[in-house]
RNA sequence: GGAUGGGUAGCGAAGUCUGGCUAAACGCGGCGGACUGUAAAUCCGCUCCUUCGGGUUCGGUGGUUCGAAUCCACUCCCAUCCA
């Protein structure tokens, strides 16, 4: 099975250029290939790691990736997928940014030269306007840049003669690596075609209809239910621990979708088709043991975060959810509350409600809060407490150091006694 | 600048003609609960604040009235059409 049997058994194929081309070039040699992310947050979220698992497997057949980190291209802004203009960020901020994800980048995989990490910032910062225009606005034609889909899109709206550029300035970022970096393929999402076909029309117009340059994107990924996948009610699943911890991280694949389970297996897991359908059985035959889902979980957590932090988001769950809190040491709730949302308080004795309410912000109305007690939605130190009268004294557990409140059935919060 | 239609709770949307029965239908979302697989689907409760007496709300201001989301005046936004 070459790897491109193997993207297309794992449903990552959207669409290719020159598939019997590429499918010939890959059985050849060593191909250099790459993925481009523009700076435009300070960390990665799950979704962005989608084309990146993509150059992984490349390289474990063989390949050799090239990641581009776009500190030139994420200072224009990338029109794709976007329905109206954007506002520029400022250079400082598009820096921060290209060292932030550079890190993660190379804390993902890793720095032993295996992977090249290079920034686009590079080489489109030293470019002036006459060379621009010379030796690449000449090759592109105004009418086909209009027709891009992604351009064309916004044609009603309005789009700033800067964005219109971004696919002049992602074709030069193919061309150089093509040139410099012996990269003959680019991956991205299904919104990058537009973007991959330009930079192919330009190498072949520089280097002779015959240069072997090609393009892959990977299918939108959609949930089962139809909606986006990688989003929260807290928004999206990071891959920095500060912004979604390794705990919520695990907690977040464990809860997939028996029906999306398997094809995420596929796209985020390295794990072979055997394993994979073993695990597909499993969701057919025995769905209540959420085997795929754990295994998914322990797989993509290991990989971003780590093994130990498998074992502890592990352990983490396995408390959380039994209810049985007061079985963990002060230690162990420093761990593993570690970026739960916390407060500061004093171990002063209080009404449940006021306490709820005033002390901790956990409710947001007395109301709500006395509802919830009479519901039996409070747990305080994993104990129920009905009685809208009860008293809460901070210094009754864990020796005096917190308080952990459970409201529903699994939301966490830890008060910190000061 | 002119014409018309709008601005109601987190969002969408009734209510306005025919003032009080309206803290304001309904849907979505959110939060609880039941069931369960820490699921999906489904079902139930809650969803402005409250010391449970009440208090403050329907773009804003000012009127009419015993009483205004509802009537009047002015004003600010939004949409569409015309210039």
């Amino acid at each position: 099975m070459t790897i491109l049997d193997e993207l297309k058994w794992r449903g990552a194929i959207n669409q290719q250029t020159d598939e019997a081309g590429l499918s010939d070039l890959v059985k050849e040699k060593a191909v250099g290939l790459y993925v481009g992310i523009d700076p435009t947050g300070d960390s990665m979220h799950i979704g962005h790691l989608i084309p990146f698992m993509i150059l992984k497997r490349f390289q474990l057949a063989g390949h050799k990736p090239v990641i581009v980190i776009g500190g030139g291209t994420g200072s224009i802004g990338d029109p794709s997928g976007k329905k109206s203009e954007r506002v520029l960020q400022t250079m400082a901020q598009i820096h921060h940014n290209e060292d932030a994800i550079t890190a993660q980048m190379e804390h993902l995989f890793g720095q032993d030269g295996s992977f090249k990490i290079v920034n686009n910032y590079e080489w489109l910062s030293k470019m002036s306007l006459l060379d621009f225009l010379r030796d690449y606005g000449k090759l592109f034609n105004v009418n086909n840049m209009l027709a891009k889909e992604v351009v064309a899109s916004r044609l009603e709206v309005g789009i700033s003669f800067t964005e219109f550029t971004y696919q002049i300035l992602q074709s030069v970022d193919f061309l150089h690596l093509y040139q410099h970096e012996d990269v003959q393929l680019q991956i991205g999402g299904a919104d990058q075609w537009g973007n991959i076909t330009a930079g192919i029309d330009l190498i072949h117009k520089i280097e002779g209809s015959e240069a072997r340059a090609y393009g892959l994107t990977i299918p939108l990924m959609l949930k089962a239910d139809g909606t986006k996948f990688g989003k929260t009610a807290g928004g999206s699943v990071w891959l920095d621990p500060e912004k979604t911890t390794p705990y919520e991280f695990y907690q977040f694949w464990l809860n997939q979708d028996d029906r999306d389970v398997v094809k995420y297996l596929k796209y985020f897991t390295f794990l072979n088709k055997e394993e994979i359908d073993n695990l597909a059985q499993k969701v057919e035959t025995q769905p209540e043991k959420r085997e795929a889902q754990r295994r998914l979980a322990q797989e993509v957590t290991s990989f971003v975060h780590g093994k130990t932090a498998v074992t502890e988001a592990e352990n983490i769950s396995k408390a959380l959810f039994s209810g049985d809190v007061s079985a963990l040491s002060a230690s162990e709730i420093e761990q593993g509350f570690k970026n739960m949302p916390s407060v500061d308080i004093t171990a002063e004795v209080r009404n449940i409600v006021e306490w709820l309410v005033d002390v901790t912000s956990i409710e947001s109305s007395r109301r709500q809060a006395r509802e919830d007690i009479t519901n039996g939605a409070i747990r305080i130190n994993g104990e129920k407490v009905t009685d809208v009268n009860a008293q809460i004294d901070p210094s009754a557990h864990f020796d005096g150091k917190f308080v952990i409140v459970r409201r529903g059935k699994k939301r966490y919060f830890l008060a910190r006694v000061k």
